[in-house]
Order: structure tokens, then C-alpha cells, then sequence
DNA sequence: TAGATTGTTAATCGATTAACAATC
DNA sequence: TAGATTGTTAATCGATTAACAATC
């Protein structure tokens, strides 16, 4: 499969209908078609053709596409077959419930500790460290970490993100409602949870309006 | 100030600006152009004049808005002011955590309990209360609950998505990486995580390709 | 073969950017 | 006044959708 230049739109559709496969039961038909997965997922079907052939090296007209091959497509090329080793900062509550979440090594995530300014707990429950920021810089190098995720209080956001890329992390997760300034190689993926609850609140009024 | 049409792309980044006009500390300029803005927060200073001319009834030539009723208008536009009931489903770790989150107060959202099929906590250390399923459709007709969070297993989204539509829920905020059929006028915002790491370890990749 | 489905090429749509006039 | 900045109108860009030919 030759890799083509990918938009964010595809990029971003692509975990949809992965998550959509992986759903299926078992004994689910060898094959699927992109009309199928289209109105399962309520999205326009040349769309996830158009989509799925980014990825996939061709379905067969007819019957549609092999339903294992497509998941191994899909995860391959988001990357989700080889694990990509992280640490995070900020073991407060959100840090503390996405250590603990064991579910991101389904999307190639291993958190490999936590660290903390106040490291009270040495292991969460699941036997993850929680170090000191002290060993921050020592781990990050020892481990080749290139992924760091920020669950600190907005306030202290960019100051933990520069010491990140001067441990020399690359992709930056951040659950911090603040915009980090980084340099040009570097990636922010920032989870705002403020903009899901614009668009919900907005949609609330919306509806409410409608209503009188 | 009139109500425009206004598209999603600029509702995600209203927020954005919000949180940054925020964090200024308190003795800053009165004054804030849309130059200023953009130039601190990495986009275009076209872009976010425009934005801004979506929500605010004007700044002046020259000197620019006047920070206070630019933050005013747009927490008023994104409906930040007046507060949001919520309750959510699935009091596991990251239930928890939102829970136990303040910080969901700025954005107007006030989450009034969980519920759980396995109430094993009564209180969290907050002292949001947790109750039983079963008590869901009481509490949320009782209370006109619009919002419904959900932070249940991916195999159980969708069934607590039809129970909170069947309580009278018009927006769903969820975590569980599935895609949920819901009619039409009920918006579901999917807080998708793996989406996010996709963009992640697409960049990872791209810059392992490039250092060889 | 006929028909469902794929994949591609062209048309449409929307959002971003550029250019410019208006204003304090 | 001169210049920085706003707001608007036009041009560009990219992504989605529609139309259609290719294929099993």
C-alpha cells in the first residue's frame, strides 16, 4: 500500500470506523462494504470508501472489503501496532484515572509512570510509578520517551511542557484548557473538553429555544 | 448584539480564546487586539477578527477590544453564563475524576450526581452523590436534567445512551470510544480520545521517518 | 449477464486567507 | 494628520459530495 498524503479530516475518521470493526461479533461476514459501514455510522458512504482507500489496498467490487484486513489496515497505519511509550505529569484525579486506564494499549499507548511535585502515592492500584519531577529528565532519557501527557492544573501547563521537550519529548497530549507554545516540530494535541461543552451547551440553547 | 449563523469551526476556537483572555493576569492593557490575540496564540489574525466579529458588537479601530466585555461576550455567547445541569453514568476512574472536577463550573456545567450499576461509594470525596441505576429516570425527570455524561465501558455506551434519551437527555457528552446512534435531535459530543492519539503517533511516526 | 460495489474524475460547498476600504 | 486596527468583500484553498466508468 503506497502511502498517500493524509488530511486531518481522514485521520481522524479513520479510529471511527476501526472502533466500529473491532465491535462486530465474531462470526460476523468475512467481508463488509463501505455503504455498510456508512449508514452503521450515519456518514456518507463516498466518503468512507474515498476513506478507506487511503488505507486499504482495495476492496472487491461486489462483496466490499475483508473485514480482518481492514482493521489490520486501519491500525497499521494509525500506527496502533507498534506501542509508542509515554510518561505523564500530574498525578492528580484525571492523571491518576488515565494511568490507570488500560484501554490505550488497544491504540498502541504504554504509560509507562506518572510523575509529580507531590508524589504521595508511590504505585497507583495498577502498579504504575509515580515519581518525583526530579527523576523526570533522567527517565524521559533513559527510556527514549517521545510522548509526554500534561494532566496539570492550567497554570503550570507550559511551564511542565518546556521541561517535557527539554527531556526531549515530541508529541505533547495535554488536558490542560490552556494553548501551549511550542516550537515548530513539536505536536500539541490538546484534549479540550472546553469546546465539546460549547458545542453541547450551544446545542442545549438551541433546543431550548426551539421549544417556547 | 445579533444572533448569526455560526459554524462549528468557530465554536471550537471561541473557547480558545476565552481561556487564553482569561489567564492574562489581572492588571494587563484594557485594551486587546485581535493582532495581539492571534500572534500569542499561534492562528491568524484575519481568522480571529473575524471570529470575534462573530460574538462581539465591535472593538475599536486602533486600539482593539476592551478585554472584559470580550470575555463577557463570549462566555455569554457560549452560554457559559447560565449553568448547565448534568448528571453522569459510570462512576468508574475517570467518572471519578469528572466528578470530582471542578474546574467544569467556569464552563457553566454543573454535574449534579453519578449513577452506577454498582453503587459501591455512596459519596465521592467531594461529596457528589452516587446512586443507583435505577434511580436515573426519577432523578433526572425530577431534577429536568438535559445533559448525560458517559464514562461506561465501550460495550455498555450504547444501552445507557437509549435509558438517559428515555429520561428526557438532549445532549450526551461521551468518553466510550463507540459511535452511538441517537435521533435527531439529541447531540452526542464524543470526547474521542483515540482520535486524538491517531494525530499523536501519525506525527511520532512522521518524525522517526525523518530523522533516518 | 445483471447488479452491487469499488474507485476516480468533476462539481459543489464551506472555510480560510488575501485585499482593501472605513475608522478612530 | 498618519498609522494601527477594524470589518467587509473577493479570491483561494481544501474537503465533501455527486456523477460515472470499471469490475467482479
Amino acid at each position: 500500500m503506497e502511502r498517500k498524503e493524509i488530511s486531518k479530516s481522514v485521520l481522524k475518521r479513520l479510529p471511527i470506523y476501526l472502533s466500529y470493526l473491532k465491535s462486530l461479533p465474531q462470526g460476523s461476514a468475512e467481508y463488509i462494504s463501505a455503504t455498510a459501514l456508512a449508514n452503521a455510522l450515519g456518514m456518507g458512504e463516498v466518503q468512507v470508501r474515498k476513506d478507506l482507500a487511503m488505507v486499504s489496498d482495495g476492496g472487491r467490487p461486489k462483496v466490499g472489503y475483508r473485514r480482518e484486513s481492514l482493521m489490520d489496515d486501519i491500525s497499521q497505519f494509525l500506527g496502533y501496532d507498534n506501542t509508542t511509550d509515554a510518561i505523564l505529569v500530574g498525578a492528580g484525579k484525571l492523571g491518576q484515572a488515565l494511568l490507570g486506564y488500560s484501554g490505550f494499549e488497544e491504540y498502541g499507548l504504554n504509560i509507562l509512570a506518572g510523575f509529580d511535585i507531590q508524589p504521595t502515592i508511590q504505585k497507583t492500584e495498577d502498579g504504575k510509578p509515580i515519581f518525583p519531577m526530579s527523576e523526570l529528565e533522567n527517565f524521559c532519557k533513559m527510556n527514549k520517551v517521545l510522548m509526554g501527557i500534561i494532566t496539570v492544573p492550567a497554570q503550570y501547563a507550559q511551564q511542565v511542557c518546556d521541561q517535557l521537550i527539554a527531556c526531549g519529548i515530541k508529541a505533547v497530549w495535554t488536558f490542560a484548557p490552556v494553548h501551549l507554545d511550542v516550537p515548530e516540530n513539536i505536536l500539541v494535541q490538546n484534549e479540550n473538553m472546553a469546546t465539546s461543552l460549547a458545542l453541547l451547551s450551544m446545542h442545549l440553547q438551541a433546543q431550548m429555544k426551539e421549544r417556547k
